[in-house]
DNA sequence: CTCGCATAGTACAACGTTGTATGGCAGGCG
DNA sequence: CGCCTGCCATACAACGTTGTACTATGCGAG
C-alpha cells in the first residue's frame, strides 16, 4: 500500500497538515519538527498523490501540446524540444495529435482532456485566421505557427519573412539569379508558404532580380513526395534555374532526389536551400543548407510564457507576439567555389556532421512586439 | 464556473449520486429520471472532473509510453501509432523520453509520474537482460523491444530473426550471394542487431552461402551517419559485395548515399534492403525495400494487452510474449530484372508512392507463445 | 500584569467523485 | 394482514490533499 500524509504524520507524531506544510515549504516550522517529518517521509518513501493534489489545487502540473502529427519530422523534433524544456521547468507534457484537421483542432480546444492540463501549446494546421475566435478559451493558451495572427492569445513563431529573405539572399550572394521555389501555395498570404514566399520576393526585389512566376513550384502538402513532384513539373516545364529554395527541408530533400535523378549536380548545377534544419538535413548527400528557425528557442519560449500565464496572479495582460531568432546554416548544397565536391567528400569521409561554412549572423533576437 | 454533479443534481431535482449513476450507466434508473438528468447535463454542458474521478477510483485513464527519443523516426512513428490506438480505446497517452539512458529508464519505472498513468508501455534501450528485476513493478507494464527477454512482464515485439532471414532470403532469391550487413554489433546476442544478424546467418546457411565476417559493417548507433560511415569502411576495405542488408532503414539510407556517391547503381550493382518500413523509405531514390515489422500491430497489441492487465480483476496471470507479424516490402532497391530503372522513373514520374513489387506473404500472425 | 505580536502547530472543511449502506415503495406470496 | 423481494433513489463517508480559521506558547513592550 502506498503511503499517505496520514501515515507520515503518524510516524512523525504531528498532524497531517504539518506534514503538508513541510512538503510545501511553508514558513513557521521548527527545524526539529521539519527534520522528523522529512525522516518519516524518507522512511515510508512517501510521494504526494497527484490526483488529490490537483483536485484540491486545481492544478495538474501538465501542459498540453497539440500538433498535427508526430510522424512529420518537424513536429517530432518540436515535441522532443517541448518535452525537454517542460522537464526543465518541472512540468509534464501531454501530446495530442490533430492530423491537421480543422474540426479536430477546434474540438480539442474544448475537450474534457483540457482538464488534465493547466494550459496548452497549440500548433494548428487546419485553422485559419478567421477562426481566431475559437482561441478565446478559459485557460492559458500559447499559439505556434503561422495559421492565425492577431489572435487573443500569446503567439510564438519564427521570422518567416526575414528568414526566407536571408535564405534567398544567401543564394543570390552565391551568384544565383534564377531561383526556383518549391512548396508555394497559390494566393496564400499568411501561413508558412505565404510568408516565406514574401521573403523570397523581397530578396529578389532588393537585388533587382525580376520575379518570374514560372519559377514557382506549387504543392499543398509538404511531404517529401510533394517536393519531388513539384520539381518534376518544374523540370518538365523547361524553365531554367540555377538554384532552388525549398519552403521546408522535407520538400527540398524530395526535390533534390529528382534533380540528381535528372543528372544535375548539387550545388554545381543547382544550389539548394531548405527551411527547418531537420536532423536529416545534416546527413543528406550533399548536406542541405537550410534555415534554423529557432525551433529549440520556440519550444523553450512557448513553455516559459505558458507557465508565466499559468502562474500569473494578476488578470490577463495583453497577448504577446514573440519571434524566435533564426540562422542561415550553410552546408554543401550551397557551397560556392570550386572544390565543393572535394569538400563534400572530405567531410563525408570523416563521418562528420554539420555546418560546412560559417553561419550568417542572427538577424534578430527574441523580441516582444507588443 | 464549471458545472459539477451538484449543479446537475439541483437542476434535475435528484441527488448527486443519481446523476453519478446515470453517467456511469448503473442499473435501476427510471427512464424518466434518466431523461431529466441527461437534459440537465446537456443544459450545463457538464463534464466529470477527471481529477476527482481518479482520486476516488484510483484510475487516471492515461497510459505512459516511455521511449528513447521522439526525434528518431522509428519512435516518432511508433508513438503516433500508440496514440492513435489508445484513442480508439478511449485512453490518453503520456510520453516520456529516456534518451536511451539506463539510469533514466530505471528511474522512470518508479517515478512519481507513474501515478498519473494506469500502466506503462516501455521501450528500453539502455536496459540489458540483467536488469529484468527492475521490471518487477506494482503496476501493469508492457515491454517493447529486444533489450530484455524472459522478464516478469508482458512483452510485445517483432520477429527479428525470422524477418531478417526473410530479408536476406529475398536478396538471395534475386541472385545475390555477397550480402554485406550494415549496423552489426560485435558479440551481441540479443538486442535488435544480434537477433537480426542471426536471421541473416540462418538465411546464408540455408542457401549454402558461406558466412564472411569481412562483409559485416559494425556501428553501435543506428543513425543515418553511422550507416554512411560503415559503408565507407566496407568500400575502403575492398571487400566485394552485390547487396546490402541494413539492420534498419535509417542506417540503410545512409549507406545508400555512400554507394551512390561512389558511383554504384542501386539495385543494378548493389541491391539494398532495410528494416522498419519508415515513411521515408517510400520516398527515397530508389525507394527502399524493407521489412514492415508490424509497427502498427505492435502498437495496437501493446495497448490492448496493457488495458487487459489494467482491467483484469483476477490476480496476475503469467507474462505473455507476443510477436507481431512482419512483411517483406519489395521496392525499387531490390527490383530484379532489367527495366528497374524504367520502373523507378515511371513510378517516380507519376508521383506515386509505395510498393513496386508484391509483398511476400506474412510468415506468422500474432501469436502468444506462453 | 496585561496586551500585542510573532511563531508553531492543529482541527475542520472542502475540492468532486463514487462505493456502501440504507430507506421508501410497490407488488407477490404465505 | 404481515413479510419478503425487487426496484429506485438517497445519505453518508471516503479518496488524499490543502486553505482557512483557530489554539497555544513564548516574548518584549507598555
Amino acid at each position: 500500500m502506498v503511503a499517505t500524509l496520514h501515515d507520515v504524520a503518524q510516524i512523525a507524531g504531528v498532524s497531517i497538515k504539518t506534514v503538508s506544510n513541510v512538503i510545501n515549504d511553508h514558513p513557521h516550522i521548527r527545524p526539529a519538527t521539519k527534520q522528523r517529518v522529512l525522516e518519516a517521509i524518507a522512511e515510508l518513501d512517501y510521494h504526494p498523490n497527484l490526483s488529490a493534489r490537483s483536485l484540491r489545487s486545481g492544478r495538474t502540473g501538465m501542459i498540453g501540446l497539440a500538433l498535427p502529427e508526430l510522424s512529420l519530422s518537424y513536429f517530432a523534433e518540436l515535441a522532443d524540444a517541448v518535452i525537454r524544456s517542460a522537464e526543465r521547468h518541472g512540468v509534464t507534457v501531454l501530446i495530442e495529435q490533430t492530423g491537421g484537421d480543422r474540426d479536430r483542432e477546434i474540438g480539442l480546444l474544448s475537450s474534457p482532456r483540457r482538464q488534465l492540463t493547466d494550459g496548452l501549446i497549440f500548433s494548428p494546421l487546419g485553422l485559419g485566421n478567421d477562426d481566431a475566435d475559437f482561441l478565446k478559451v478559459g485557460y492559458p493558451l500559447v499559439l505556434l505557427g503561422e495559421r492565425v495572427f492577431g489572435g487573443p492569445t500569446d503567439h510564438v513563431t519564427m521570422r518567416n519573412v526575414d528568414a526566407a529573405r536571408a535564405a534567398t539572399e544567401h543564394l543570390i550572394r552565391q551568384g544565383r539569379r534564377r531561383i526556383a521555389v518549391v512548396g508555394a501555395h497559390d494566393g496564400e498570404v499568411i501561413g508558412s508558404a505565404g510568408l516565406r514566399l514574401r521573403g523570397y520576393r523581397e530578396a529578389l526585389d532588393a537585388a533587382g532580380i525580376p520575379f518570374d512566376p514560372a519559377l514557382l513550384g506549387f504543392t499543398t502538402l509538404w511531404h517529401r513526395s510533394n517536393g519531388a513532384t513539384a520539381m518534376r513539373e518544374l523540370l518538365a516545364s523547361g524553365v531554367q534555374f540555377d538554384a532552388v529554395f525549398g519552403l521546408n527541408d522535407t520538400l527540398t530533400l524530395g526535390a533534390m532526389r529528382v534533380l540528381q535523378e535528372a543528372g544535375l549536380h548539387i550545388p554545381e548545377d543547382v544550389a539548394t536551400i531548405g527551411f527547418d534544419d531537420l536532423d536529416e538535413a545534416q546527413y543528406s548527400l550533399p548536406t542541405l543548407s537550410t534555415i534554423d528557425p529557432g525551433r529549440e528557442e520556440i519550444a523553450e519560449t512557448a513553455v516559459r510564457i505558458l507557465l508565466e500565464r499559468i502562474n500569473a496572479t494578476d488578470p490577463a495582460s495583453p497577448p504577446r507576439e514573440i519571434l524566435a531568432d533564426f540562422r542561415v546554416i550553410e552546408r554543401e548544397s550551397t557551397a560556392t567555389h570550386g572544390g565543393a565536391g572535394e569538400r563534400m567528400r572530405a567531410s563525408a569521409a570523416a563521418g562528420t556532421v554539420g555546418e560546412t561554412g560559417a553561419s550568417a549572423p542572427a538577424r534578430a533576437g527574441v523580441t516582444a512586439l507588443s
